[in-house]
DNA sequence: CGGTTTTGACCGGCGC
DNA sequence: GCGCCGGTCAAAACCG
């Protein structure tokens, strides 16, 4: 009787092989998997008596990448007969591999005595071995709490760095503010030499009624209300949120000018994520208020309204609808920036779609129009080169709409939803992921943070298809529509972990957040958030642990 | 009883 | 000016 060492692999792309492997390696094998930022879910360590299967022993490592939701039906057990099979797995995953004892008459062990002396070794070493996974487990709980706590600072630190930031810009604009008040004054007094006055120069000279009580409540509103609701209908508090009706602002005068039409801007802009659920609602960590459900002309599924009630005056609203041609598919499109720290389950969407929110209004800020965007293909082009067609630019939607569509992915397994891509956004979006998360800093800087996120991801290898997209492929939804196409085979494999794990969470944005947290850990290293940059990692740091 | 959901009414933008 | 449509309001109903 001869035993082997088998090393079982959860995960939805284990499909068949039971990978020998020698037992005093799996603890390499588990720091390995560390070092990629999976999941790690406490090793257990199983003996299987197959006697039952034949005259074969084995001993199997289970790693469940996983832990919320083990799939015991998709564990795959490698046999030691297969194991010269598949030798790219042993290649990826770093293991040793013993040439185990399979128990054919080919056995080279036909001593008796050797066998009992390698059984007895055998258990000694498993013994070992527990007590060692023992240890790791401890430290893993250990670790997480570290995490945890590293996110939670994160967050704290991030709006108060936010808030500074933002304060910072409302100084300069106002000194911009200042300035081209003093060159229109000297033009004023210029074109007014010809007709000496004495009250002229010093009437210009004197700052405009509305200037600095002006100038004082941008700087409350953008810190405190990014949208300045709060002053402008006091009554409005009392209901706990801000009435959205920025298109009713008065046309902004001078220096509110740039600001108004910026938090219009902000505010009008729409994150769209597309996912397959049968939940009503995609759990995203927030909470959230229904106060309104429409009949949208073009779909037989109601469009239900919610606003986030998390914080008083938070502008944070999103609609759910299902698409009207796949109805499995859920659409929900957020808008808004939250004017309030966000729990770690919230966190991921919200920096998710923060961030592209941000990227879609940086390309939007410098038109006049307001409603024009950078062209579609080089954003998406800029932000994520290798992508898939998750993201869609639209520049002819009535609001700059970014759609991250998780219903695609190259996954194999046509059991999990999220693995199937969709034929694209009916509406005229742009996807890639963003972030609600508040306070953002510049568009600008929001657009690069987006960049070498998505971008870091990309060339990581990230395990994360979900925010790969790729823009500049043929467009197959309306004008303005720009579609990415997911191509390289070599996502597929890291993509499917995340994906799946998407998909069999019942807690969508736990998934997502822990898929982007893979990913942030995977492309930056030590970086837990994921979100090197500051805005977006702001939101983002809670990807795994402050948000959704 | 307080918070949430439901649902018809209302409002504003837009196109004709 | 009128109608359509998206979005919001707010009273009533519902729920834990």
């Amino acid at each position: 009787m001869e035993r082997g060492w088998g090393l079982t692999l959860e995960s939805d792309r284990s499909n068949n092989a039971t990978l020998p492997i020698d037992p005093r390696q799996s603890i390499l094998f588990k720091r390995n998997l560390l070092s990629n930022a999976m999941q790690i879910v406490p090793v257990s360590l199983n003996r299987r008596d197959q006697e039952e299967a034949g005259d074969e022993h084995r001993t199997t490592v289970e790693v469940d990448f996983f832990s919320d939701r083990r799939r015991r039906d998709d564990r795959v057990n490698y046999d030691d007969q297969s194991s010269q099979a598949k030798p790219d797995l042993n290649l990826n995953t770093g293991l040793h591999l013993l040439t185990t004892n399979t128990g054919s008459d080919e056995s080279t062990m036909d001593d008796g005595v050797s066998s009992d002396a390698e059984d007895r070794k055998s258990k000694t070493e498993l013994a070992k071995l527990q007590v060692e996974l023992e240890q790791m487990n401890i430290e893993n709980e250990r670790l997480k709490g570290m995490l945890a706590q590293v996110s939670q600072n994160y967050t704290a630190l991030q709006m108060h760095v936010v808030a500074i930031m933002q304060q910072h810009q409302n100084q300069i604009q106002q000194e911009k503010q200042n300035q081209n008040l003093q060159v229109i004054n000297s033009q004023e007094m210029v074109q007014a030499k010809p007709e000496p006055s004495e009250n002229k120069p010093h009437q210009f000279m004197e700052p405009g009624p509305y200037e600095p009580s002006d100038q004082t409540s941008l700087e409350e509103r953008t810190v405190d209300d990014p949208l300045g609701k709060r002053d402008e209908s006091p009554d409005s508090d009392n209901q706990g949120w801000v009435a959205n009706k920025v298109p009713k602002l008065s046309p902004p005068i001078d220096n509110q000018q740039t600001t108004a039409s910026t938090e219009a801007t902000m505010r009008k802009a729409r994150v769209s994520v597309r996912a397959r659920s049968e939940a009503p609602m995609i759990s995203d960590g927030c909470q959230w208020r229904k106060y309104g459900q429409k009949m949208a002309k073009g779909n037989p599924c109601p469009r239900a309204y919610y606003r986030c009630t998390m914080a008083v005056g938070c502008p944070v609203r999103k609609q759910v609808q299902r698409c009207a041609e796949d109805r499995s598919i859920l659409i929900t499109t957020y808008e808004g920036t939250h004017n309030h720290p966000l729990p770690p389950a919230a966190m991921a969407m919200a920096s998710t779609t923060s961030a592209a929110a941000s990227m879609l209004l940086s390309g939007s800020m410098p038109s006049s129009d307001g409603a024009t965007l950078m062209n579609p293909s080089f954003l998406a082009r800029t932000i994520l080169p290798c992508s898939s067609n998750m993201a869609t630019i639209s520049a002819s939607a009535p609001f700059p709409t970014v759609t991250l569509d998780l219903t695609h992915s190259s996954a194999t397994s046509s059991n999990n939803p999220l693995q199937q891509f969709n034929r694209g956004p009916p509406l005229p979006t742009s996807h890639f992921p963003v972030q609600l998360a508040h306070g953002l800093a510049g568009p600008v800087s929001q657009a690069q943070q987006m960049s070498q996120i998505l971008l870091g991801q990309a060339y990581n290898h990230s395990k994360f298809s979900g925010l790969q997209s790729s823009l500049g492929q043929p467009m197959e939804g309306p004008p303005g529509t720009t579609q990415l196409h997911q191509n390289t085979a070599a996502y597929a494999d890291t993509l499917t972990a995340a994906t799946a794990a998407i998909a069999s969470d019942p807690k969508f944005t736990a998934a997502l957040a822990a898929a982007i947290s893979s990913i942030i850990s995977g492309g930056q290293g030590n970086n837990v958030n994921g979100n090197s940059t500051g805005t977006t990692s702001g939101h983002g740091n809670s990807s795994s642990s402050m948000q959704q």
